[in-house]
DNA sequence: TTGTACGCGTTATCAG
DNA sequence: CTGATAACGCGTACAA
């Protein structure tokens, strides 16, 4: 029964029209344009200019259902909007086209369960690597992922037991720096805040390292000046209040976000306190912010770009063939020490 | 001739293996997780087992292909680290995941010819919509999206002569209306500073509109205060230095990009120039930031969240046959008026 | 309601 | 180096 195709965008062009064109057969043209060393000089013209003159466009899907391969890499981060995921995503994108392959983005919102449904989705479009910067997982989004047997990278924490690869550098190590840092400094009582640590991997190992790095110091932890926060400047704004009000000696606190410690310094502005004179601050992650505020707030430097490309190459030597072991890659992080302490 | 499957991931399971396992055909199956009120009741049950036993996930590829129908969209923007384009991007990635569709990122760089690039390959993949940034193209590009027939909106600027539908908000009126808000506020000599014009309609319409409002107001304009500058805080900061020291006049100056505003605000301080005492500062884009420098920065909010939703609400009405007019929807901007003009 | 036959557009395989 | 043939896994169309 000849069957007239749906509704979709009009009538594409088919790999035989482009053989009838040629006068060679279909094989030839996918040849011609996949391996083009593997076709006489002559043929391979003939095709090129068929190509070109009905304006072919091959059939990637078709292709990649023939050939059982997927030139898909499919992402999921916590959040589009974060520009710190997005520095990531900049440098997977920039391999993937290098290398002829397509980026599948999707975000998790935060939550597990989420993560879950589109792993499963996207196990459902073939996609041939996944990149999660997530390394907490549902049980069910382990076996999925391991049923599927699909290459895996890790980007957000180096995990110590991961799926399969990751590309990362280790919060708690980071946070565990800056704070003996800011005890070389002199300071004595230094505070924490982070964004909340439930199904975040990554905020409980840089509270972890803070209170490692409290101990090894001599120094004493107290929960008081631990503060678990949600996002945004006036969040952090409030915290450096709360903190600064409550505890006359606290010296040097220390955000585990950007955004936090910003919009803590300029609540000290606003009050007036000076910084790092009344109260130091430290952040995590050097946004370009973080060096044209005044004062330019000491940091910790993630290479998350550098993260993003090391990640797809992995990806890609294992999706190609080209590598089969598995890799765990610290990528190291830097202390960037400036004025605010 | 048989053919073993490539080396792929594992062995992936069939239809007819569900099939097989519920005791029912596979046309029973496609229909039972597709269509499930076409199956009756019991055959149904059988078959959710079986593929929850058996772990399916339904092959989409194929699927796409024999229904010539297609769940991925794919999107271009200029640059995946700028945070604007990134609020579009999650609006339309909310969208999207909710209606089970997939979305594929790519970023041209600011590149046409990238972006010519970029949709050959998209086109390839066969995405059943695509949503662009830019609204100036190639002419190969016009012909390529025209030639498919893939449904399109424009999003970085309400286009003239759109390739399809667009749902944006106005450069022209926005910059216009800032530029006049400020003459009302008794401004009189405003100075423009913006991104390259070259190949970004958006910045040259945003520079029309600036000229526009100078006439209306009565205002004589001068290139000697118009500046094109490349991105970032410290060339903001160049900027507003530059305008101001060249300038006794100068009294105030629109910035057509939020970091560059910050950046001379950020100046000012440094050099000890009040805002908006000495010059005052506007900007464009309401990213959080403006609004907690100080003194907070007046600026346009663009709905630039909203514009996503709206893109992917309109292209899957399309895509899905919905809907087959073209639209060309405002969703306008608004003025935020604060301390800094 | 369920099953059968066939085709989606491409590539792997093998014969020439 | 080139071509014929048979899959890839699923959905459409139609028959039962």
């Amino acid at each position: 029964m000849s069957r007239r195709r749906a509704s979709g965008p009009s009538q594409s062009i088919r790999i035989r029209d482009v053989a009838r064109h040629a006068g060679v057969s279909p094989m030839t043209v996918s040849r011609a344009l996949r391996d083009p060393a593997k076709v006489s000089e002559g043929l391979r013209r003939r095709v090129e200019a068929a190509v070109s003159q009905i304006g072919y466009l091959p059939n990637r899907l078709a292709g990649n259902l023939s050939s059982n391969r997927s030139n898909v890499v499919g992402m999921i981060v916590p959040s589009i909007l974060n520009s710190l995921f997005a520095n990531t995503i900049q440098g997977i994108s920039d391999v993937l086209r290098r290398e002829g392959y397509h980026l599948m983005l999707a975000d998790s919102g935060y939550s597990l369960e989420e993560e879950e449904a589109i792993v499963t989705t996207f196990l459902q479009q073939r996609i041939c690597g996944l990149v999660l910067h997530n390394t907490k997982h549902t049980a069910a989004t382990r076996r999925l992922i391991e049923k599927a047997a699909v290459p895996v990278v890790e980007v957000g924490n180096l995990s110590a037991s991961p799926l399969d690869m990751t590309v990362s550098y280790s919060n708690f190590e980071a946070a565990k720096a800056m704070t003996l840092h800011l005890a070389q400094l002199g300071y004595r009582r230094i505070g924490f805040v982070s964004l909340p640590l439930q199904d975040n991997e990554r905020s409980s190992e840089r509270r972890r390292g803070y209170l490692a790095a409290l101990d090894e110091a001599g120094l004493s932890s107290d929960p008081a000046i631990m503060l678990e926060v949600s996002g945004g400047f006036a969040s952090g704004g409030k915290a450096i209040a709360r903190l600064v009000q409550t505890d006359e000696e606290i010296d040097a606190v220390f955000f585990a976000g950007d955004v936090l410690a910003v919009g803590a310094l300029f609540e000290c502005q606003r009050r007036g306190w000076p910084v790092p004179g009344r109260v130091a601050i430290a952040s995590f992650d050097d946004v370009d912010l973080l060096r044209n505020v005044i004062p330019a707030i000491t940091t910790l430097r993630i290479p998350r770009y550098e993260i993003g490309r090391r990640s797809a190459e992995v990806l890609l030597d294992r999706v190609s063939g080209r590598s089969a072991e598995p890799v765990a890659i610290d990528m190291k992080f830097e202390i960037i020490q400036r004025d605010s302490a």
